[in-house]
DNA sequence: CTTGCACGCAAGCGGTTACTTGCCTATTGT
DNA sequence: ACAATAGGCAAGTAACCGCTTGCGTGCAAG
C-alpha cells in the first residue's frame, strides 16, 4: 500500500491512469498516442512503459499478455484502501 | 488536488499523518517527540517542520494559532475527493 | 528465413526533493 | 529586562526520480 502513494505522485502516471481509465483493456503504443494527443505530455515510449511497470508495482495495474501484446486495465481496489487510512471517524 | 499525492508520496509524512490521526491539536514539537518515540524515524525538528508545510499546503492539515503555539488537525476531506476519481464505477 | 513490429532491459544525465545546518523572530515566564 | 521556549527562514548537500538513449528479445507476417 505504502507504494500507491509513490506512484501516483508522478503527473504523468495519473494522466496514464486517466487514459486507463476511459478505456481499458489498452496496449502500450495505444497509450503512447493516446498520452500524445488528449494531454501534451511529449511521453515517449520507453517514458510510459517504466510508469506502467510503476502502477503494475503498486497493484494500481493489472495485465494481461496475448501474443506479443500486453493489456493493461485498472485495478482500483487499492484506492478504496487509501481513504479509509485516515477516514476512520468521518466519511459523509 | 494534484499536490495531495505528492504530499503523501513521502513515508515521513505518512508518518505525521498516522501521528495526527492518533490525536489532533498536535504542536510541532509533540510531534516530533512521537515521531521519534513511535516510529524509528530520526526526524528533526526543521524536517517535520518542512513536511507540516507541505501538508498543510495540499489540505491535508489546518493549523491554528495559539499565542507561540501552533496546532496541527487532520482535514481528511480531499482525501474523499481523491478515491472517486478513478472509481466511478465500482464503489462496493 | 528474413523483415518488421510490440515490448523489455539497463546505463546515464538533469532536475527535484528530503534533510541538515545555522541563524533569526516572537511569545512566555521569572 | 532577561532568559527560555516554540517556531520560522534560507542556503547547501546528497540521494532519488523521471526521462532519455541504445540495444536486445520474442512474436508475427511476407
Amino acid at each position: 500500500m505504502t507504494d500507491i502513494f509513490e506512484a501516483l505522485a508522478a503527473p504523468a502516471r495519473r494522466a496514464i491512469m486517466d487514459a486507463l481509465h476511459q478505456r481499458d483493456d489498452q496496449t502500450l503504443f495505444e497509450l503512447v498516442g493516446r498520452l500524445m494527443n488528449d494531454h501534451d505530455l511529449p511521453l515517449t515510449r520507453q517514458a510510459v512503459s517504466q510508469h506502467l511497470h510503476v502502477l503494475e508495482g503498486a497493484g494500481l495495474v493489472i495485465t494481461r499478455r496475448e501474443g506479443r501484446y500486453k493489456y493493461h486495465s485498472l485495478d482500483t481496489q487499492p484506492l478504496s484502501a487509501v481513504t479509509r487510512r485516515w477516514n476512520t471517524k468521518e466519511t459523509s
